[in-house]
RNA sequence: GGUGGAGUGGCCGAGAGGCGAGGCAACGGCCUGCAAAGCCGUGUACACGGGUUCAAAUCCCGUCUCCACCUCCA
């Protein structure tokens, strides 16, 4: 089975067929950067950061835009309220959403395009739809004119214009035409940022950068746009009938990701249960954290417990034990061989890593039976498919990313000094002093040095908290 | 009011007409001098009430509960 992919456009799981064979242009909605990431917005990084790899995986040249919208009201305000410029605050918070990604391994984007920076792009995109009659200019402002646009606004969210709530989106609700439409730019107030455009200075309304951007590496008509569910509506219902009634074709398959709720309940400041990345990395390493975020299908939400996350942990360790007692023993190989086939089929079903983490599990546990018999070539062809597995899902234990973490540099001096004490503890055994052995062994665990006893000798790894 | 989604064993979490995903935990066994790790085994799971069917967690009707969106959102 080739790739098949939910699209929210059609309400089915679709085959995933690029315009052009071999080549991927993906859009996804990125950081507002008013505040630090929460995991809820890296949940959504880990997770197009999954599709990417198994796009360039599957043999896809992908061009991976992920945006920036750097300037909008919240960080507006928070700018004033902390008497710092906008841009700062947009660049700090930034800096913090970039490290999130970074420290969970996400790959970067081809472009990380920031909404200030195309301005330019987005007063041409203005003008298109304004002579096309579907955008007017009115008290400073430029609207969308929803009702040139009624038999198709509302497609993607399944909604009539009838039923939508006439809610407003600027102060200026009487310069509007319908209270629907919504703003394209907002004119400058005294004290924002603006930019001078034909229609009067301002800034950005908030869909128009993504249209403008996507478009603008991209093209006219591209492969996938993504983001999270809570965007669906007005954010990219917006985009498309901006870039649509523009008479571009705009994203031919739109992707959607489930929110991450913590104690069942959506994150939000006002309700004060925001969990940062940070709160996690205290209960837990980077690559398992991933593995949490990856651990439910993309389109579930998922409900963020501290258990929840404990039993990831406990479950990528199973992994991890196997990869590292099979690498002691033979050669770990490049870490790319080929994926089974029943792995395959699981990403392919509409990304699904769940499956597809199962399929890892048994061939761990596959691999640790030929640990256990002395199999060697079963090692060796298990560990390679564990290896390829997670590397395509970037949770290889052996990959560069999460090798930092193991302390490699103090390895090979710990390693002489607790082979000293196993040769003593292995002579105890050996003459059945079974109490002087056991002494050596609780003594190099109180030192935070767990041993082990193979069939191929004793082995020891570092004790974790 | 409108539009989507969800309710699965002690827990997390897939699946979507027939053969019990996987993990965590628990219990029993094997291995071990003992352990650790691992392996094997153990569960009468699908919110509730009806219905369709040879067969329903899966389809239909109804009910309950929860969540999201309906111009701040990933």
């Amino acid at each position: 089975m080739s790739l098949h992919l939910y699209d929210t456009g059609t309400r089915t799981v679709r085959a995933f067929e690029p315009l052009e064979e071999g080549r991927v242009g993906m859009y996804v909605c990125g950081a507002t950067p008013q505040a630090a990431p929460h995991i809820g917005h890296l949940r959504s990084g880990v997770i197009y950061d999954l599709l990417l790899r198994w796009l360039r995986r599957t043999g896809h040249e992908v061009t991976f835009v992920r945006n920036v919208t750097d300037v909008d009201d919240k960080i507006i305000a928070v700018a004033a309220e902390r008497g710092t410029p906008w841009f700062a605050v947009a660049e700090a918070n930034q800096r913090v959403f970039d490290q999130g990604y970074d420290v969970l391994g996400c790959l970067p984007p081809t472009v990380a395009p920031r909404a200030t920076g195309h301005v330019p792009e987005m007063i041409v995109l203005i003008r298109r739809l304004i002579e096309a009659g579907h955008a007017y200019a009115a008290g400073g402002d430029v609207y969308f004119d929803v009702k040139s646009w009624a038999d198709r606004y509302g497609a993607l969210s399944n909604q009539r214009l009838d039923n939508m709530r006439p809610a407003g989106d600027t102060p200026n609700e009487d310069a509007k035409r319908d209270p629907r439409d919504f703003a394209l730019w907002k004119g400058a107030k005294p004290g924002e940022p603006s930019w001078e455009t034909p229609w009067g200075e301002g800034r950005p309304g908030w869909h128009l950068e993504c249209s403008a951007m996507a478009t603008k590496y991209l093209g006219p008509t591209f492969d996938i746009h993504g983001g999270g569910v809570d965007l669906i509506f007005p954010h990219h219902e917006n985009e498309i009938a901006q870039s649509q009634a523009a008479g571009d074709g705009f994203a031919r398959y739109w992707l959607h990701n489930g929110l991450l709720t913590v104690d069942g309940v959506k994150m939000s400041k006002s309700i004060g249960n925001v969990v940062l990345l940070t709160d996690l990395l205290d209960r837990a390493r980077p690559v398992e954290v991933r593995y949490y975020l990856a651990s439910a299908h993309y389109r579930s939400l998922m409900d963020y417990t501290d258990a929840a996350l404990a039993e990831a942990v406990a479950a990528y360790q199973r992994i991890e034990g196997f990869v590292t007692r099979a690498a002691e023993l033979v050669d770990a190989g490049s870490g790319d061989g080929d994926l089974p086939e029943a792995f395959t089929t699981a990403m392919n079903d509409d990304l699904g890593v769940p499956q597809a983490l199962a399929v890892v599990h048994e061939t761990v546990r596959d691999g640790n039976s030929a640990l256990a018999s002395g199999d060697t070539d079963a090692v060796v062809r298990h560990l390679a498919a564990v290896r390829a597995m997670t590397g395509t899902l970037g949770l290889d234990p052996l990959a560069g990313p999460w090798m930092g973490e193991r302390d490699e540099d103090l390895r090979p001096v710990v390693d002489a000094l607790v082979k000293v004490a196993l040769e003593q503890r292995q002579a105890a055994r050996s003459r059945k002093d079974y109490a002087a052995a056991d002494e050596i062994r609780d003594g190099l665990a109180a030192a935070g040095i767990l041993v082990e006893d193979t069939p191929h000798g004793p082995r020891w790894e570092l004790k974790r908290d």
